[in-house]
DNA sequence: TATAGTTCTGGAAGAGCGTTCCGCTTAGTT
DNA sequence: AACTAAGCGGAACGCTCTTCCAGAACTATA
């Protein structure tokens, strides 16, 4: 999805810029939001607005590749902390990981719910990807007798962003002790839920 | 808090300017979005740019007052159809007013969820308006034995707005059945729900 | 009703941003 | 090295926001 399977392999300075594109982007929606002026965009990136147009050319178009790259990114990070960490140490540390994306994507979440048919298709990317790469990182704990079993990726994936959403209002930390909370919860729980 | 209560009167012509705007921006709001061009408020209200940004400085002062405008005609419509109709059908007539709310708002709801300071008031006024506004309308209902006791004007306002927000990217005439039915399960519903 | 004292209005003006367009640059190819 | 076409930059145009103030409109008072 986000490489194209066109018979055009694209420039290798145009790769470039787009990797700069979005590294800016980046950095400029999360200070200055989602509406930020073009010009400082492609400033950062070290190019011209028409370099942005060119690769980019509805702002729609901007705002989905960061988050796709943003996905990527925190998708990827699980395999490589899995072979770093033992089981839970993995699973906390992607668990952080992946507050930290909530927290930085907060901006970009006012405009994924505009009703801008461009971002439709965001959310079941979200869960496609992220889904797994908490799946495999709860197996292996699991195998390893470490955590008891849990509902389903999804489930913990969204109880996580509700656990340390709100939170940003008042001061990160809480969030990050109410998430240790809940890994210890995973690993001495109780035996029984509530209704 | 939509009257201030200084010693100033506000002038007629002004206070119809207002009006004017107001009238004109829901419109406007509603076709082409919060973000739709201040001319194009001011023109259709008849009035200069001017004048808009006098009394509305800010476009969020603009969106918060629309918004509690549309929030205050929604719940004086209670009373006025509670003495026209017999209580159950004041009930269902008022909830498909209220779904109509629900939709035309529908573009506000993600610039009211954008995190400005200046929106964090609206929630509670929306509550504080609607809740006691529909509470009087289940009262009457309960008490006239028509209807079974519900847990609270909160959570039916709530229930409703799941219920009919979702549908809008479908067929509109969806909701209204939902709703219907949902009126109907209150007269003749089930005596246990569900855990 | 006439007058004085305010408030309020309209729209021109200045500044800033989005988007396009096209001559020039540079990667990839022979 | 020379050629070709993809890709680049940023000037330019048009649209929008926002401010500002001379004058119109309203209200109070006599």
């Amino acid at each position: 999805m986000t490489q194209n399977t066109a018979p055009r392999p694209l420039r290798a300075d145009a790769q470039r810029n787009i990797d700069s594109l979005l590294d800016a982007a980046k950095s400029v929606f999360a200070t200055s939001g989602v509406d930020a002026p073009a010009k400082e965009i492609a400033d950062l990136a070290g190019v011209g607005v028409g370099t942005l147009y060119r690769h980019f050319p509805k702002r729609a178009d901007l705002v989905k590749a960061v988050f796709q790259h943003e996905v990527d990114a925190t998708a990827d990070a699980a395999p490589l902390l899995a072979e770093q960490h033992d089981p839970v140490m993995a699973l906390e540390k992607w668990l952080h990981r992946y507050t930290e994306f909530l927290v930085t994507k907060r901006g970009l979440a006012s405009a994924l719910h505009s009703g801008d048919p461009a971002f439709d298709a965001l959310p079941s990317y979200f869960l496609g990807r992220l889904g797994p790469a908490l799946g495999s990182l709860l197996d292996a704990a699991v195998e390893a007798g470490e955590i008891r079993a849990v509902a389903s990726p999804k489930d913990l994936l969204y109880a996580v962003s509700k656990l340390s959403l709100p939170m940003g209002d008042e001061e990160p930390e809480h969030g990050r002790r109410m998430l240790d909370l809940l890994v210890d919860g995973l690993q001495h729980g109780a035996d029984k839920t509530g209704c």
